[in-house]
DNA sequence: CTCGATCCCTGGACGC
DNA sequence: TGCGTCCAGGGATCGA
């Protein structure tokens, strides 16, 4: 399942693979996890691919047409938003590598992009939980303007705004795209492992101690499982074909029921945010009352200001 | 605002 | 061997 390291380790894989190419043909089957198809068959042929970026969970091919000599390079699509990209969002089963034209076709081949060395850009996508469209200028800077901070840039005062401001559960916070752009379920459950938090506790509940921890925990895991090239769980690949290595540093997803290594006890799994979430019910204590507001509950004190 | 439910989709695991 | 069933999950959407 690619999330940010998975998506990182294919978007620098593809920057040295085929950036500077040209793409010369187009060919689509399956169409129906892209946006608009016929512009993509339309706009992509005869682009070059500038560069590929991540962003978030996104892969950003950044596409240059045809220029008069001496015009400048186009700048970083997250900069400067106006020139055209096509996004592809790798889903849960989704792969974009370069093929020699010879290789035969994986069966769940959606999309061909013919480059001008013979080489293809395939993408594969069993389950088609992916997404690919073709944008440019404002439709793709409001596009890009959906998501929030990039987990490894954002400042610990943005992060805790972000999160103490909302009364949502952590878990579901940080698989929130508009909060934090990147996280999906093995990193949120492997970050509030290492930040010991319970998945369900309230982000407006956590302190600004657990916050720092967790912003700190959530950056080093994503570091290191960039550095050992993402985690294969099911069937994650590189552009080589390589699979990923952060699988053997899971300490929590994926091991119900196998000892904690902070403390030993078993590892437990519960539906937070509709998704498995595994936790150390040692480590990562459960929250008392989770998310009521207690009414009948008779406090001294002045009456809280409603909040608008 | 936040929640759960539902849908999309296929393959792999498991039971019989 | 071959079913049927369940589950995995990112994201959109809808109703509570």
């Amino acid at each position: 399942m690619p999330e940010l390291p998975e998506v990182e380790t294919v978007a620098r894989g593809l920057q040295i693979s085929v950036a500077g190419r040209r793409i010369v043909s187009v060919t689509l089957r399956k169409t129906d996890f892209m946006d608009d198809p016929d512009t993509i068959e339309r706009e992509v042929p005869g682009t070059q691919i500038a560069r590929v970026e991540r962003f978030g969970k996104f892969m950003l091919l950044q596409l240059v047409r045809d220029r008069a000599a001496g015009e400048p390079e186009a700048m970083s699509i997250t900069s400067e938003a106006s020139s055209p990209a096509l996004l592809v969002h790798l889903g849960m089963t989704g792969n974009l590598a370069p093929h020699f034209a010879e290789q035969p076709l994986d069966k769940h081949t959606h999309a061909t992009f013919v480059l001008d060395d013979g080489r293809e850009l395939r993408y594969t996508d069993a389950r088609r939980f992916g997404r690919m469209a073709y944008l440019a200028g404002e439709t793709l800077a409001a596009e890009l303007l959906r998501f929030g901070a990039d987990p490894l840039e954002v400042t610990a005062e943005e992060f805790a705004k972000r999160i103490e401001g909302s009364r949502a559960r952590i878990k579901a916070l940080l698989l929130d795209q508009t909060v934090l752009r990147g996280v999906g379920n093995i990193y949120a459950d492997e970050s509030l492992w290492s930040a010991g938090i319970h998945p369900a506790k309230s982000g407006a509940k956590l302190k600004r101690k657990e916050l720092a921890r967790l912003r700190q925990a959530l950056q080093k895991i994503l570091r290191t499982a960039i550095q050992m090239r993402g985690s294969s769980i099911s069937d994650f690949v590189d552009v080589a074909g390589q699979p990923g290595n952060y699988q053997q540093r899971h300490r929590a997803y994926g091991r119900e029921g196998k000892k904690c290594f902070r403390c030993g006890r078993a590892i437990k799994r519960i539906i937070v945010a509709g998704r498995s979430s595994y936790f150390c019910p040692a480590c990562q204590r459960a929250p008392h009352r989770e998310g009521r507001i207690r009414k009948s509950t008779k406090r001294k004190g002045r009456a809280r200001t409603s909040k608008r």
